[in-house]
Parts: C-alpha cells; structure tokens; sequence
DNA sequence: ATGTAATCATTAACATGTTAAATATTACGC
DNA sequence: GCGTAATATTTAACATGTTAATGATTACAT
C-alpha cells in the first residue's frame, strides 16, 4: 500500500544527515578511544572551562538524558577523564569537571577534528554548512517555541 | 581553555533538530505501542508493499545498522508485526514482509502522524521544513560523494 | 518547626547503537 | 568439482537511548 503517507520523513533524514557528517569523525576519535558521547563532554566542559558544570546543564548542552548521563560520566570518571563532587551548599547538585588527563586529550585531539572539520567545508562547500547551520537552529528554535511543544528538555510530552 | 574549537558541533545540531522534531510525533507512536524504529520500518515497508524487503535495503532505507534491525525484527517477528522468510534460490538472504496485524496499525497510526505533520508545518512554517529537506539532502548527498567519505553504508571508514 | 511539594541525580528494565567476530551460503577462478 | 574469496545475516560484548520509578535533598507554605 504505497502513499500511505505523503510527506517525507524529516527525523529519518535528519538523522542519516547526521550520520553522514558524523562518519568523518567517528574514526579520530575511535583512535584515542573516546566514544562520541564523550567527546560531546569533554568539548562542551572545555569550552565552559574552568566552570565546571552539572549533570542537568551537560544533558541539556549535549542533548543527551540524564540517565545516559549517568553512565557515561561513571565510565569516564573510572578513566580519570573527569572529576566529579558534591556541591556543598546543595547536596542534590554534582559538579563535574575535566582533569589533567582530559585537557591534555583535549589539547591533542582537538586539532584533528578541526583539520577534518576544514576538509569537509572544503568536500561539500562552505556555504553549504552555513546554510545546515541556519535551517537547523531556525527549526529548532521554531519547534521548542511551537504551541505543540513540550517545556524545554528532551523529555516528551507524555 | 576556552576557544579549543572554532566551529560550532554539525552533528550535535543535526541530533538536537532531530530530537525536537521527532518529540512531537513519539506520543503518537508510544500511544499505539510502536517504538520510533519499529515505525520507520513499518513506514518503509508499507511504501514498497506488496514487495518484501530485505535485511539489507531495510537497513539502508532506515539508516540503521544491521545488528540493531535483527534485533528489532525479532521483537516484531514476536509481536506478529512482520513476517520473515528465508529466500528461496539464495539461502543467504531473507524477505521481510508486513501481516495483516501490521498493515492495520499502519492504516490507523499513519493519518495521525500525518496530521502532526501538518501540525507541525503549520508551526514553524513550511517554507522552513522545506528548506530543511533540501540542506540535509545535498549535505548527504554530497558527503557520500566526498573524497574523504566511506563507501555508501553507515559502515564507518575504519 | 513540620509536613508536603519540588528538584536533582540515580537505578531499573528494556530497546537500540556500535564494533568485531562468527556463521552460513553463494560466487568464482583454476 | 574444489578451494577460496565474497556476501548476508546473526551473535557477542559493551555503550547509549528511553521511560518510569526511587532516593536523597532542599524549598515552601503553613
């Protein structure tokens, strides 16, 4: 039964876009063992630096749940790739941040991603990741303060 | 240490757009007990319907790896949501099929989606959605084209 | 001060993503 | 025909995604 629905599926090509972009990375990163998830981390805690940050603003600045969260800041913590405490004044709170280990991979690997990232603007034309650039944070922005939108987060209406 | 990387996070932007746009449709698919895998692959299938797919062009169509689409068949194998019978002249390969169990949900669950769809233009604009379509077909496009680019499957270079 | 609601992080249970390796089957060259 | 490479799918092991529920702590109204 073709034409069951008209439109295109815009989260599918959303997410093969993704995944397109994303393959050209993936291997850097593969070679100095840290995963995507963490790499999305390190970036966003070393671009705060020396902030550190907590695990609610993390999930929100990396677009990843509180419960992955959770696993993937035990599993780098285990590798001494951050540190992690209690705020004092509020015992909810945890503060993460990056170590001596972590800002040296920083400082290594940082480099390679930003030579890829060159290469492909030059690959596929700088205007054309100005443009994804654009649509993408007009849609996003447009869709969270849509009427159908949920409050913030990630989490779905119910 | 601020400033470590110039440019902004393409695929992070691309997982957040997604994430925002997709938000508004999982209700829907939760309510019928579908999850947003299970409903690509019924979507894909129902367009090529009456001819089953198999393994390969699933995975292709829904961007989605292989391990991940056996275990998703399964669970719907399971669920009576799919037929799966092995190929005839090649042994090697398998044919994927909607059942009449299927075929039903997808005839009720699709004018919903489509309705959000619609929904959803009606909020951000269609002018914007189309633009999306168009940035994120010529970035895969050319992507896939690219030099530095892996063959054609999610399959990373290495 | 006390009880209750709100907040933050985690745990639990299950589904999927990711890479490498295994399995089974077919294609091909000799 | 036989051995070997190529193909299609699955299994295995681990990381992450997703939803609901739990635990611990703080904020707030009374």
């Amino acid at each position: 039964m073709p034409d069951v629905i008209p439109h295109r599926n815009l989260p599918l090509l959303l997410l093969r876009a993704r995944e397109d972009v994303i393959a050209r990375f993936r291997p850097i990163l593969h070679a100095h063992g840290v995963t995507e998830q963490q790499w999305r981390l390190l970036r966003v805690l070393a671009e705060h630096a020396p902030r550190p940050l907590e695990p609610r603003e993390l999930a929100d600045l990396c677009t990843l749940l509180s419960p992955s969260l959770t696993g993937v800041l035990a599993r780098m913590d285990e590798q001494g790739l951050v540190a992690r405490r209690r705020d004092e004044r509020d015992q909810r709170r945890v503060k993460v941040s990056l170590t001596a280990k972590s800002r040296a991979l920083v400082r290594k690997v940082a480099p390679l991603v930003e030579r890829e990232y060159r290469a492909l603007e030059a690959d596929v034309g700088g205007d054309l990741v100005g443009e994804a650039y654009a649509v993408v944070d007009r849609l996003s922005l447009a869709l969270r303060r849509a009427p159908g939108a949920a409050d913030g987060g990630p989490a779905p209406a119910a």
